[in-house]
DNA sequence: CTGAAAGCGCTTACAG
DNA sequence: CTGAAAGCGCTTACAG
């Protein structure tokens, strides 16, 4: 492999100089850069990133941590994240904990090892331990999906969008509106949505009935199987499906047209997440969407802003958008 | 930062019995690796990657070059090739051009001076520029998605697939069967899709029409335009549609809907690409599924196989699986 | 405007 | 079993 010194000699001068017409930095003559950036044109050489690395101690990288790639936020979040970061000359080093939690602690490890200048996490929980880790490396750090006590994070307004297509159903009239959430224990989405229907719910003196409160996974067959378990356990039939997302509502779909019901004429629904799919399912779904390729992009410019200022906000809400579509 | 150094100081040793321990390399007496395990646990020591890559030339990272990330197939395959990776440790370093073929040559150089041990590059042209620049920089390549002279690729068999489908339309008794596809530049997609759909109808002697060829672009409105454009031109309809992605056949569908047309009753339809979206259209789209994350995968064992073994296949063709499903 | 030299944090052949 | 030393390929304060 060819390297500076290698330049250097090929160009009668130092390496020292071949690194200041490399990085435009000091004075160098006109001829000897020419004569350099000559050289270094003919012999295709290449500077080594390790070394520039150890030296700077900056590497123009970026860590993420996501759990899963091919879910469609997660997707339109990195490539959010990657076109930002792309502008200011930054790459991603990309990790997958394939959902498992205890790889976040892993690769936080592992991006430092590998000297990353800042990490973002694309998170599912709040973990504990994983926040004193981030904290004892003292990297620049920027959590998004859940917000991080002490960390910047860039969030979903999770609680007023669910509150919101709630308040949508029940201002159509629906009174009877039963809910497909997950898990709590993903704060955003299982605990904060939720609240947010709840609070819709509770500020219209509707009352929150536990047999209309469905907990799936999430996939299109959990939308399914817990719709048809609300429907199932009810005497009198809920006329409205909260989904916490669009693939969950729309396997509540699913369920309800197996049963010959109309939607939206017999029973309203709603997703969230603004997926492809949400658009081009019939009859079209209603949602929300989260903006996740700006969400992403702002999660990028926190950590760029970290770099380059060392400030930092705690946290920042972002924008949602209702999609009102024929589901409602 | 605390090194290697520092950490050889505290336990009495030198850091060449430090480095010892960590890489399990050489003997070290027991007490010894016990006392410097021990420090480097308290003191929450973590090696610097880039010291180490800067010695060993090797950095337990793969570059990966993709058009886009928000594709259902790229995230896919991306994902496929994180997960295979992962098992053996390495890690991915992604670029994204943005659909930019330029940008292709310029990662490619950035990647080589970040010194990772391979690239794979998701392929969507078959540029020569791009080939003379890999093969001048000497580092271990992978190509998917399209074959590249000369180079390692796995590709799906794009011509059998599309010949495939386009011979069930056939077998169902249809004469006229109209082609969306895309520029031939995409040499896969575009120029072997169309192929093998053009062989189908000769190798049943029907007759390749003119005005039943069709060029989109890769979006759903592309395929309701082209669809229409079809339509539109021609007194005699055809009575089947093959397109040559899902979103193509999701647009035409759209428009065929619109027109009060049924599929399949009176037009049939055929996308390619096994998305999401395909299964939930009504009608569900019959496709074909290409297996993205296990293409990634074969893609991540190709390149490793390189690293590892130095041999290398030339060419390695993915199976496909046809989803029947109502559209046809 | 340019160079000599030190040093970033590791690994590894060599010597003992 | 362990250490001293060289070296990976850069950058940068210092000197001229």
């Amino acid at each position: 492999m060819v390297t500076m010194k290698e330049i250097a000699r090929l160009a009668n001068v130092s390496s020292a100089t071949v690194s200041r017409v490399l990085n435009n930095s000091g004075y160098v003559s006109d001829d000897v850069r020419k004569r350099i950036l000559k050289i270094i044109e003919e012999t295709g050489y290449i500077p080594s990133e390790h070394a520039k690395a150890l030296r700077t101690k900056q590497s123009n990288v970026i860590g993420v941590i996501l759990p899963k790639l091919s879910t469609e936020t997660a997707s339109r979040i990195v490539n959010g994240i990657s076109e930002e970061l792309a502008k200011h000359g930054y790459q991603i080093l990309l990790t997958n904990t394939n959902l498992d939690p205890k790889k976040e602690i892993e690769y936080v490890k592992l991006l430092k090892s590998k000297q990353v200048d800042g990490i973002i996490l694309l998170a599912t929980n709040r973990g504990e331990e994983l926040l004193e880790e981030i904290k004892k490396l003292r990297i620049p750090f920027v959590a998004t999906g859940q917000e991080m006590e002490g960390v910047p994070s860039v969030i979903n307004n999770n609680f007023q969008a669910a509150k919101e297509i709630t308040n949508l159903l029940i201002e159509k009239g629906h009174r009877s509106i039963a809910f497909i959430g997950v898990d709590e224990t993903d704060y955003e989405v299982g605990y904060k949505r939720k609240a947010g229907y709840v609070a819709a719910l509770e500020e219209n003196q509707l009352p929150v009935a536990n047999k209309w409160l469905g907990k799936a996974e999430f996939t299109i067959e959990s939308g399914y199987s817990t719709a048809k378990k609300i429907f199932e356990a009810s005497i009198e039939k809920p006329t409205a499906i909260v989904a916490v997302t669009d693939r969950l509502a729309i396997g509540a779909m699913e369920y309800l047209k197996e049963q010959g019901l109309e939607i939206p004429g017999d029973v309203a629904l709603t997703g969230m997440g603004a997926s492809d799919l949400s658009r081009y399912v019939s009859p079209k779904l209603t949602t929300v969407d989260f903006l996740s390729e700006y969400t992403g992009a702002e999660a990028a410019k926190t950590l760029l802003e970290i770099l380059q200022e060392g400030t930092s906000i705690e946290k920042k809400q972002i924008d949602y958008r209702l999609m009102i579509r024929d589901s409602i």
